[in-house]
DNA sequence: TCTGTTATTGCAAACTTTTTGCATTAGTAT
DNA sequence: ATACTAATGCAAAAAGTTTGCAATAACAGA
């Protein structure tokens, strides 16, 4: 069985498939955010990189690959924005430890529904694109 | 009938209810706030109180109003905080316009059920405190 | 494989948002 | 009325993000 964060899709295929130069510092990027499964900042993505590649660099490739749905921002409260690589994995949402950052991250999202619910309700909107979801709590060892 | 937004309690007393100084500033504030109805950036109260108030004052006054529950803070995607009044509203959330950042609310929030099935399923996390949503499309304005 | 074109990158600087230190002001309890 | 201390304004710093430009490297076509 493959690993649950492993896609069958090469970051190298996932970044041609969307017209983008396959560069080495893409590819080591994503490879990074494909292994590490969870979202991480820009600062983090920097230090795991050892510096390899500038922050500039960094915000400009991952806004770009947020464009092309590669990869997704994720708004965790911590003052910083967080990429995820979404390739092969199922739309989810995470809870966040309010302490000391952890993530899990939850399989079901049962917006669907609600968000067409809402549709249907809103005066100001004929269409729902998006939405951001993510709970927050203390995770079992800040809690003590 | 009340206005949707009017609370019968006013900022005054919300603010001694929670140990507050009961301040012109803060009252000036929190009554912008409660007759907006909607969540406002800082940038937007500061001009909105003509300057009355040094954004430092906004950033710190919000930040303790938040902390004490009377006000809410909700990320639109801007880049910048937005604050709304909530003493006397129902918990709910918003669909935010990604072209003019036009908002409207929702009334309802089906995430209850959702975050006690999330809290059983959790193996980093024994209690959700609380979560962010918000949803993103393009407003009737904007879509032609 | 070589070559020209152009997307991509690094570096430095600018810009925006938010935080902090400190002296002054203004609420509040007595 | 007075003393105590939270709250405020101002200026500066910190943190996060964006931008301009020259140098580099990926890709398509020969």
């Amino acid at each position: 069985m493959l690993h649950k964060h492993t896609s069958r899709v090469s970051p190298a295929d996932v970044l041609r498939a969307h017209g983008f130069r396959v560069t080495t510092g893409r590819t080591k990027l994503l490879e990074l955010l494909a292994r590490a499964g969870t979202p991480l900042s820009i600062q983090k993505l920097h230090t795991l990189l050892r510096g390899t590649q500038d922050q500039a660099t960094l915000y400009r490739t991952l806004t770009d690959l947020a464009a092309a749905g590669i990869v997704q921002r994720a708004d965790m409260n911590t003052g910083t924005a967080h990429f995820e690589y979404t390739p092969g994995r199922e739309h989810h949402h995470h809870v966040v430890c309010t302490d000391c950052g952890t993530v899990e991250d939850i399989d079901e999202c049962a917006l669907d529904e609600l968000e067409h619910k809402i549709t249907k309700r809103a005066k100001k909107f004929v269409h729902i694109s998006s939405h951001n979801l993510e709970f927050f709590g203390q995770c079992v060892g800040c809690s003590r």
